[in-house]
Formats: structure tokens, sequence, C-alpha cells
DNA sequence: GGGTGCGTTTTTGTATACAATGGGGAGGGT
DNA sequence: ACCCTCCCCATTGTATACAAAAACGCACCC
């Protein structure tokens, strides 16, 4: 593997973890230092970033971690309204010419209807990450593709700030499992329906979520006050 | 300004130009001595490209420019229906709660209704540049801005394979009018539905001109065949 | 005669040295 | 005391030298 890469992919991880928050600082000798590559990788690494949108020059001077706020996520969701519905109709009209892609999302079906989120959620966003490929490949269209995998390198960083709680996840299993079924039957307008009441609750728990983070009267209050049926 | 922005700048002009054809292969070493920088800021340059999509690496050792055929601007046009109905619809009702916006449009709308594009095309493409700056002003929504922006690099050099006829120039400039006209108003769908119609028009026509180009019985037909006003 | 393996050569990937630019701090002037 | 200016240093931008890897060709062996 290329030292660039290796950078690249260290940089991604701890801003997508939060290792590097936004607005830390990316000083070109600090980081080759720590990453232990030299500068000439290390900058096509931040250039790859900076392309992607995760960090920004505040100066010409000077890299950041770029900011997110309520606000970049209510901007983010809209465009990932637009791809995915977009995205949701192509691929259901793509299941209509070729059956073949129908198995595919009927069987994405069934493990949304057996994903546990609650008490796998490593697992459950394995399933995610499956139907995205999925979606991607069945759309047969590399520039809706490489939108929606800007769009999902950011969305790590937003789920990592707004801990999805245990009632969300299984609610967004459902929701997912609504769409693959669609998308299984070539039912484009219900899979774009489905795609943008699935946004919209996300959205929405998210920003309930970063509101409560940033008043938090009770440490996150339904986690613990909602009697979620743990086994089962 | 820095030689990796000259060198960019460069690459990309004469990749939209066409002067550096599909398929063009773009050595390092080649393209650095050609354009007057050394590598390190060439790679600089060649990584933005790719990252543009321009520019693909064919092998590990080859870069070469993106191939564009009909099903690709097929795709790209289905990215930006999804992103320019979005963008139409936020920006209508960005003027429905900002008024001052609403003049911004108005103002387009009669440079649309001015225009010449038969006769002054180079100024008709001003103001869609115009148009479109003023959209993504409209939005302030940095994400879809860029996939807006990722679009419109494409654009160009389909625009360029496809040379467009005095007619069609018309038509799109009646067209836009249209859409400005919808987003001054405030009225979200009318400018959505607008801008569907004028991408299935301008897909048609591309298309269409394509299709010409690659078995040209006559040279050009309706350039030549069809009377358009000239003055008037 | 064909295939395989090794050597050569060309290309990319990385490191480092050098140049230039901008910022910050210190000192002096008002 | 505050501000302005100038100089030094830190950081980025560029060039070049070096290393590694892959493709090509040639020769030798089967």
């Amino acid at each position: 593997m290329r030292a660039s890469d290796r950078a690249y992919q260290a940089l991604l991880d701890e801003i997508q973890s939060g290792v590097l928050a936004p607005g830390a600082v990316l000083g070109e000798v600090e980081q080759s230092a720590r990453l232990g590559v030299s500068r000439t990788p290390l900058r096509e690494a931040i250039g790859r970033l900076v392309a992607d949108g995760l960090v920004v020059q505040a100066s010409p001077r000077m890299t950041v971690v770029t900011h997110i706020d309520a606000d970049d996520i209510r901007a983010l969701f809209a465009l990932r309204r637009a791809l995915e519905e977009s995205a949701a109709r192509l691929a259901a009209a793509r299941v209509r010419q070729a059956a073949a892609d129908a198995a595919v999302f009927a069987a994405l079906s069934a493990r949304f209807a057996d994903a546990r989120p609650e008490r796998e959620p490593d697992a459950y966003y394995a399933v995610i990450a499956d139907f995205d490929a999925a979606l991607d490949a069945a759309l047969h269209n590399d520039y809706l593709a490489a939108a929606l995998r800007t769009v999902r390198t950011h969305l790590v960083r937003v789920r990592r700030l707004a801990r999805d709680n245990p009632q969300r996840l299984a609610a967004s299993a459902a929701e997912h499992r609504l769409i693959a079924d669609a998308l299984a039957a070539g039912d484009g307008d219900l899979a774009a329906s489905a795609t943008h009441v699935h946004l919209h609750n996300a959205l929405t728990s998210i920003l309930a979520s970063l509101a409560d983070a940033e008043s938090p009267r009770a440490p996150s209050p339904e986690a613990a006050s909602v009697p979620h049926r743990g086994a089962a």
C-alpha cells in the first residue's frame, strides 16, 4: 500500500471517528512526522480530504478539519435526499429491466428483517453498507455513485456526533426493509417515498440527539427511561 | 498563482476543450515538461482532476483522460436532474423567506429574455454562468453546490462534444427564463418542473447531435436547412 | 517453435533540499 | 501607552534526487 494511501486512510479514520475534531489544525510537518510519512504523500492525502470536503484551507497557510453544525447536517441531508430518492427510482427501474437484481434486494430485505440493531449495531451497519453497495451496483451510474460516496463519507462523522438510540435503530431497520422490498418489486415511487420517510426520520433523530447533547439536562434521557426489551 | 494551480487550470482547459481527447495518456514527466512545472505540482493537479472524475487511473501506471459516451451523458444528466430539481426547490423556498433574492432572479429572467443566443452565444453562456452562481448563492448549501460544481465541470466537455444549434439555444433561453421566473415567484414546483423539462430537452438535443456527428450524412443538417430569422 | 525467467528500462512513488511567502513578535517612535 | 514597522522564523510550495515496482524484451531452455 502506498504511503499516501495510508496517510489518507489514517486521517480519514481519525476525522470520521472524532479523534481529529472539527477545527483541528493539520500542519504538514507535524502530521507527516506523526504518521511516519514524508510531506509529499501527506500533501496528497490532505488534497484528497479537501476534495472530500472533510478538510478546508482556512487561510492560505492553515488547513483545518471542517466544522459541522446542525445547519450543515440539514444541508447534507437535503443533498442526500436528492441523491438517494433519485437512486431509488433508478435502481427500481433497473430491477424492472433485469430481474436478477430483484433477488439481491429481496435478500437484503430478509437481512434487515433478521437484524437486531439494538443488540448488534455493528452487524446492522454492515448490512447497511451492503445495501449501499447493492444500490450503487444497480444504478449503473458512476456519477451518482460518486456523489453518494461523498455524502456517505460525511455521514460517518454525523452518525458519530449523534449517537443513535436503540429505538431509532430498530425503526431504521424497518424503514430500510421497506425500501429494499420496494426495490425488489421494482416500485420506484414507493422506494423513493420510503427513502424520503427514512431520511426525514433519520434527520429528525439526529437533530434531536444533537440538541440533547448540547443541553444535557439528563445524560441521554431515552436510553435510560425507555424500557427496551433486551433479549427476546 | 501556484504552479499546481496553473497546471490544473491548463489541463482542465485542455480536457474541457478537447485538446486532450478522451483516452489521452498523461505521463508525469511528459506533462510536467510541457507545462513547465516540476512533477510535484503536476501530480497535485492530476490528483484534483482524478477527484473531478475527468481523469482516471487506467492501470496503476497509466492515467488517461476519462472516456465519455452517450450512456455517460445520460448518467450525468440523471445526476444533474436530481441535483438541479432539488436546487430549484430549495432556491424557491429561500426566495419565499428572503425576498431580496427574488430581484436577482427577476433580473436574470430579463437577461434571458434579452439574450440573443443565436447571435452572441458567448454572452448567453455568460448569463447562464451568472444564473448558476445566483442559484448556488441562494441555496445556502455547500454540499449541493459542490456536487453541482462537479456536474458543471463535466458538462463543459459534453457541450463541446455536442455543438448546440441556434434553435436549441433560443429554446434553452426561453426555458431558463421560465425557471428564473418561477424562482423569482418562489414557486418551487414550477421551478422544478421547468428544470425537468429543460434538462429533458437539453439531453435530447445533445444525444441527437451526438448521433448526428457519428453518422454525418449531411454536415449538420438543421443548421443549414432551417431558416432562422437572423437579426430582428 | 514456444514459453518462461531474468535483466533492463521506464515509470511512478517517496524523501529531502531549497525557495518564497506570510505571520508574529519585538523594538522604537509618536 | 499604543501603534506602526521591520525583521526573523515557521510553514508552505517547488524542484530534484533517489528508490521501488512493473512492463518490455531478449535469451535460453524445454
